[in-house]
DNA sequence: TTGAATTTTCAAAATTTTCTGAAAATATTT
DNA sequence: AAATATTTTCAGAAAATTTTGAAAATTCAA
């Protein structure tokens, strides 16, 4: 297999991978394509590289800024505005987590709270809805920071040996 | 707020929240109803609680089955079938992280393996690229086998002890 | 069997999401 | 300040996904 044609399946298969974890295909594809790229890219390069038009390219380049995985770069002499990914794995996994945090996870419990702040009961069913929604709570929270943790702590050998011994 | 308003509000908010991660809002919302109810729901009864036709809701019980979410309640003299949901919420979420990686986290694998073994070559962007498969391929199964031991030891108070000293 | 009840399927319709491309806005150079 | 280059916006088009509902298949009882 030639550069080019690894390139491009790994480009193909994380886009199609992302649209599963409700992300853009062509958000992550500029990605992908940033992320293999040994220079920083412009806009027209990355339409002429994926096929796709102007305006798409600078929606996702905008939404992958605000996510923090990629940064602009101006190069000396250039016009143009240029983009790079950032390329230690390690980091792009926790910029994803922390985001997905934000986005996500802090929607869920707030929600969760609204709800047991305002559903005050002592009927049969309603201590067992208030059970589910704080079930639903702790383990949002047990799983979010502990996340945090691991990724904190990634090359903490300490917790990496510790955790092995859990495994299988 | 009384019952009926809480749990429509969960059941409203868990549809929209599962959209953000690329499940379909019906699944959850269909999944929020049976977890909520304390009896088992036949398929007319759910299309009435949720405004939506019957393939609709035939459909998404079956994908709820296939992850292992709800089960089917035979009732004694009844002809319809019944669906409960599974209640115990650490058992969801077991069952949620061992789907996601059968059908998501595999595959990611698979697909890194096969560039890694049929790039050959040792220029520059040659193993630069493969340096970014690996270390992707890398983070993923370490995410993936410390979810597992997570939640398999999620009841083990060490482990659960010793992330805490991980956190912030 | 036959017939009624129930579940499943799937083509077409509705909805949602994504993408395009040209016009508007902004930035830079002469 | 005018001309040129570049980026951004956004209404409409295209594509993808979800939903409907009626017909077909299945199940069960009489």
């Amino acid at each position: 297999m030639e550069l080019q044609e690894a390139k491009d399946k790994f480009i193909h298969t994380w886009g199609t991978l992302a649209t599963q974890w409700g992300i853009n295909r062509t958000m992550s594809q500029i990605h992908a394509l940033l992320l293999l790229s040994p220079q920083a890219l412009n806009a027209d390069q990355i339409m002429a590289e994926l096929q796709i038009s102007r305006g798409n390219v600078n929606m996702n380049l905008r939404d992958l800024m605000s996510w923090g995985l990629i940064f602009k770069q101006l190069l000396p002499g250039e016009r143009k505005e240029y983009f790079v990914a950032e390329k230690d794995i390690w980091k792009v996994a926790r910029q994803i987590a922390k985001e997905r945090k934000r986005r996500e996870i802090e929607p869920i419990l707030g929600t969760m709270d609204d709800i047991k702040k305002e559903l005050k009961g002592d009927t049969e069913e309603k201590k067992e809805v208030l059970r589910i929604i704080d079930e639903i709570s702790h383990v949002t929270e047990f799983a979010d920071s502990t996340m945090d943790s691991i990724l904190k702590a990634e090359e903490n050998w300490l917790l990496t040996n510790f955790l092995k011994l859990f495994k299988n």
